[in-house]
DNA sequence: CACGGCTCTCGACAAAAGTCAAATTTGGAT
DNA sequence: ATCCAAATTTGACTTTTGTCGAGAGCCGTG
């Protein structure tokens, strides 16, 4: 990558601005520009993540009820937006929160899992920018053709483009209508390395979603509602990376499930850092299947979930006792 | 470290502010304050690392002369601040950079090492503040106590304090008038343990002084003048940590080094990454002894000192062919 | 070589942020 | 309970920053 003679303009008013903390019109006539261009080339440094500005998450871990979760359901780390008091938009403020704290757990080298959702989307959208050359983002399921911005590919793409990482897609449809089909495409090896490639992550990032005709998988057209009722029926408590789990987080044994092309639960497992960002009251039972299966260390929710999470943790308790 | 309220109320402010990227006065009315409030809440939330703002270094490494001296040195990185160009104060230009690269050096958890000198100091001084409070900072050498402020516990101290870190100084004198009684209380217990706990860091920060009478050594009052003089003519090279070392970068064998309380060059070694900063020109001769003795292995210096490596590494390049 | 189409740059204005002294609250000591 | 000192908060003012449309420079093309 050639340094073109703009980003060295930018890169020296950043330094000048943010580092040396001259203003922007000492920062021009030291670069014989016109403030107005700096205006510009630091909006340009921030946008390209030359500059870094973060803000601690600590205050949203520090919390007597992060510390309960944490215990009672064994995670590394929990992080509860308060819904309350901030903003009109509660929901924004949990993906603004989860933004921040993926930035905080990526590391330089690091390989990231990422899933899709409305919820993932969200984050992306929100996330500032970072240079982080080295990071690689890869796409955890296959991609379905929906008219929805979040598909799959997006989702990692944004994310990818977000950090200055590079994205690894896959170009696979999420669902086949055969096992055989399904198979077959797993067993190619373009496929196969990807998605063996999935457990050598540092870092997941993936929400769960709600076995209902609201979910993704009925919107995309993956499944009919009527097939999603019956799924229900037989167990299926929640979606992960496409897939259907039950209320153990163990992946549901159906046939949709064998149609699906997606990292599998225990690729999953094997990563270390397993962000989970809930933003839906409604998906607390999926949640909880998505712990109890042990597919999350950490986890962004807001402060009603947090709540109802600790009740049913205290019921447990309970009952054990 | 319980929650002072007026520490919430600056979380909730650099919150709002810098990650949902509201405006001032949107945030002071959100939080019932008056916007000059708000305004001094995000400063106070910058000086205490609540937020940080880091600017990428990438442009100072990017540079051909850096990778020439990576490969001609075997260094793992290196840093070089372009003299000429930006600011009046080229030597604040060094040190600025050395401080956004010691940040980038960082992480959590990290044991970081830190000596003492003007370069040090200075530093210490313009560096930004960082919220690391799982970080130790440990002082690398014994005192002087000289009347200047870059004393070494100033330095601990004062870089301690920027990260929100635990500085751990030790109370021992740089030098001791015989040998017989440094050797004693280099193994007193409490000073032995720390000299232990050198090489368990991850991270050193230090500089070269040069062998003459501007040394800080003599300036304290450690050496006379003539002393100095007379160790230069048995091969003293440069200064590090309060230790004098030779050409090729190892201990000399005097009288002087026998009386240091310093942390040994091996435990120096066994740190991971070695930041060494360099602003002066006039330490060149030091500068090639300690890189000869293996003692840095992140280098930040200026354009001019890296053209002088660089013709140098040429020159001995000529001679080995 | 003249022409659009393009990006980059600038000046001027509007918006936002920083600052300071005065006013208010807080906490502790008497 | 009362006072005082220290810290916090505020409104008013100044400085700094963001933005936008106009104009200048640049390049490939007809």
């Amino acid at each position: 990558m050639a340094i073109r003679p703009a980003e060295q303009l930018i890169h020296k008013a950043a330094w000048l601005y943010y580092a040396h903390g001259l203003r922007q019109d000492e920062v021009a006539s030291q670069l014989n520009i016109s403030r107005a261009s700096v205006a510009m080339y630091l909006r340009k440094a921030r946008e390209t993540g030359i500059v870094n500005i973060s803000t601690s998450t600590q205050l949203f871990t520090d919390d007597v009820m992060a510390r309960r979760l944490e215990d009672a359901f064994k995670l590394d780390a929990v992080w509860i937006a308060p819904e309350n008091a901030y903003l009109a938009d509660p929901s924004t403020d949990i993906a603004v929160l989860a933004a921040s704290v993926f930035l905080e757990l990526v590391r330089k080298g690091d390989r990231i899992g990422v899933a899709w959702g409305r919820t993932v989307y969200t984050i992306a959208d929100i996330m500032s920018y970072a240079d982080l050359q080295d990071v690689t983002v890869v796409q955890l399921c296959g991609n379905l053709g929906a008219p929805y911005s979040y598909r799959p590919d997006q989702c990692t793409m944004e994310i990818a483009r977000r950090l200055n990482a590079k994205g690894l897609n896959f170009y696979a449809p999420l669902v086949l209508s055969t096992e055989e089909l399904a198979q077959g495409l797993r067993a190619e090896p373009v496929i196969r390395d990807q998605l063996a490639g999935v457990a050598d992550c540092d870092l997941a990032l993936y929400s769960v979603g709600a076995v209902d005709a609201d979910s993704h998988l009925v919107k995309c057209g993956a499944l009919a509602p009527a097939e999603m009722a019956a799924l229900r029926e037989e167990g299926a408590a929640g979606v992960i990376a496409g897939q259907i789990i039950d209320a153990k987080g163990e992946a549901l044994d159906c046939s949709y499930n064998r149609r699906v092309i997606s990292a599998e639960l225990a690729s999953l497992r094997a990563i270390e850092k397993r962000l989970m960002v809930v933003q839906e009251d409604s998906k607390f039972e999926p949640l909880l299947s998505a712990i109890a299966g042990g597919l999350c260390t950490h986890l962004v929710i807001g402060a009603h979930m947090a709540a109802r999470l600790l009740e049913r943790a205290g019921e447990a308790g309970k009952k054990a006792s």
